[in-house]
DNA sequence: AAGATAAACGAATGTTCGTTCTTTTAAAAT
DNA sequence: ATTTTAAAAGAACGAACATTCGTTTATCTT
């Protein structure tokens, strides 16, 4: 028997995530992506059982390189400040090697459709509580409602990022995001969370 | 001869933002629109050029409303703390007043298509870059690159804000959004960004 | 080399899309 | 009261949509 290609499958993925990124969501359509995989819109159906099926793998996929990528070198019992800086530093290299993820991501974070139910990242999620927690119970941070700490701890990370990525920008200038700016905003994260 | 209703044309752009935040800009069909409005699908059309012109006069609708709400009681000559928590007020008061509104921008803040290109926003936006300005002529806060003054002062703000919308949430709990939470937050951030 | 099997194809399905055409209807102007 | 005008309607357009069907093709097993 023929074996399955899997090029095509990576082919389709790639593909359907710049396309996507390209043109919003709604743009993916099942024609215009075979072409582009120069493949035949049937092929597409040998791998996804429909579009719905391809979006929420792609939204799998995209998710697990993220965790994967988040977590290098980090671990719950780091001190808080080497820990945080650590996660800023492992998003934003994240962003800068899979752009087109980070987009993806980001254009479902505020849609209303995609799974917004189920939290299959507990691994990662509990290793970024362990950390929050720890760092409290040593004192180094002040206890905070969580939502609370997340936005200032996270907040202006993501923000800061989005205008760099260029998805943003102020008044047609588009803003270079040195490490000593992304230093810069750390550093007064800091003084905003640490005791 | 017959007088337009306009009505119906606040009916059509009702509908179109509820057809949105539900179902995401990509669900608004015409003719969707048109049965939800309950009008013929053509009428649309003698109040809209197009499918392209209805979602960008939907915008700049969105945006007006929001500069007003946001401006209300604002003078750029205020000082740094009761300038920006009364900007903090305004837009918690405004996502709260129009929550609709409040997602579908949320919606298109990180899509690749519609205007991310003209700043008509002039006199909104020279009102808070003065205000920064003179804050930090006043010696109230630092000097900082002016992406990273914005991504302290409104990063932790807006991700605030989604949480408690529940377009985002944690684990499957919603977060109330206390007005005391509010503060709290407001006095970190004040915290990192005043000298 | 022959047969088996599933990958891959391209055409075709029925549906829905945005938009336009033609007709009817209501209200303003005479 | 009649004429005029544009609003409003609803059917109809071709194009694009997601998906399926029947056939062909490539590769593994024997």
């Amino acid at each position: 028997m023929r074996a399955k290609d899997y090029n095509k499958e990576t082919a389709i993925r790639e593909q359907a995530i710049a396309m996507i990124v390209a043109e919003g969501f709604h743009g993916l359509s099942m024609q215009k992506l075979a072409k582009a995989a120069e493949i035949s819109p049937s092929t597409i159906y040998i791998y996804f059982d429909s579009r719905e099926d391809l979006l929420n793998k792609l939204f799998y996929y995209v998710e697990d390189i993220f965790n994967r990528e988040t977590l290098k070198g980090f671990d719950p019992g780091m001190g808080f400040e080497e820990g945080l800086w650590l996660q800023w530093k492992n998003r934003y290299r994240y962003a800068r090697e899979y752009p087109l993820h980070f987009f993806f991501s980001e254009q479902f974070r505020n849609s209303p459709l995609i799974r917004h139910k189920d939290i299959r990242e507990n691994q990662f999620r509990s290793a970024m509580q362990e950390f929050v927690q720890r760092s409290e119970q040593r004192g180094e941070i002040a206890e905070l409602p969580p939502e609370v700490f997340w936005s200032l701890a996270y907040g202006p990370f993501y923000t800061l990022l989005k205008f760099h990525m260029g998805q943003s920008n102020m008044a047609g200038k588009s803003f270079a995001l040195t490490d000593h700016k992304l230093k810069h905003a750390f550093r007064l994260v800091l003084k905003a969370l640490m005791r």
